[in-house]
DNA sequence: GATATTAATCGTATTTTTGCGATAAATAAT
DNA sequence: ATTATTTATCGCAAAAATACGATTAATATC
């Protein structure tokens, strides 16, 4: 008891839950924000526009990083993170899909 | 500890991540998708779609309900739930814009 | 009025998320 | 080589989410 039944549901709800997850967190919208304005970022950067420590912005970038929304390049010293244009593209089509697939017809209740 | 700092962040990114929030359970997909496609429901015929108990479905709604996604109407002895057509479209429009802000330039990493 | 049906809520167990300090691992700078 | 910088991970505590059976509150049916 208290775990999703992931298993119950389909692939694609699952995928678009998934990116949900990912942005279900202001932090994480505001580090996805700070992607696009600057198309990339050294992590430091990121921790130095949150207001939360190092360990916990890692973290959301852990998640960001799991849902594919963003991928990061080790160089050096630092980790440079940026969107994910391929997924980004993704998660933007299938949750327009989704957005799109209501229409209002007046109106069967409420 | 180990609750959200929601202060910290701006309103526009917390309302993002609330409506993120509600669609971050492929359950709760399920449902939307349940609620487009019929327009709208009695309880009773979500719950027979899902392969969850009464009570978690009923939970489901009531979070969906918090988001202001969908709305209920008590109609004698059921509650006839629908998409918010108002905030359906609110969360659309922020969600595109979001994701319309990005734009890919080759690219300064990554 | 008594019984059935519908949906929300309560109580509880489990799992997951959130957050941070401390530490580790790796490269950079001295 | 030693020291500093950067980022991930560990360990922990607190909070929130997930799931369900049992109960409650309300309307419907008999």
């Amino acid at each position: 008891m208290g775990a999703t039944k992931s298993d119950e549901f389909s692939v694609r709800d699952n995928r678009i839950a998934a990116w949900a997850k990912a942005m279900a967190h202001p932090a994480r919208v505001a580090i996805l924000r700070v992607l696009i304005q600057r198309q990339a970022c050294i992590c430091g950067d990121i921790v130095d526009e949150l207001p939360l420590s190092q360990s916990t912005v890692s973290q959301h970038l852990k998640e960001l990083k799991g849902s594919g929304l963003i991928k990061g390049d080790i160089s050096g010293n630092t980790v440079c993170y940026c969107i994910d244009e391929f997924a980004w593209e993704q998660a933007k089509k299938e949750l327009h899909e989704l957005f799109t697939s209501y229409t209002v017809m007046r109106n069967k209740c409420c």
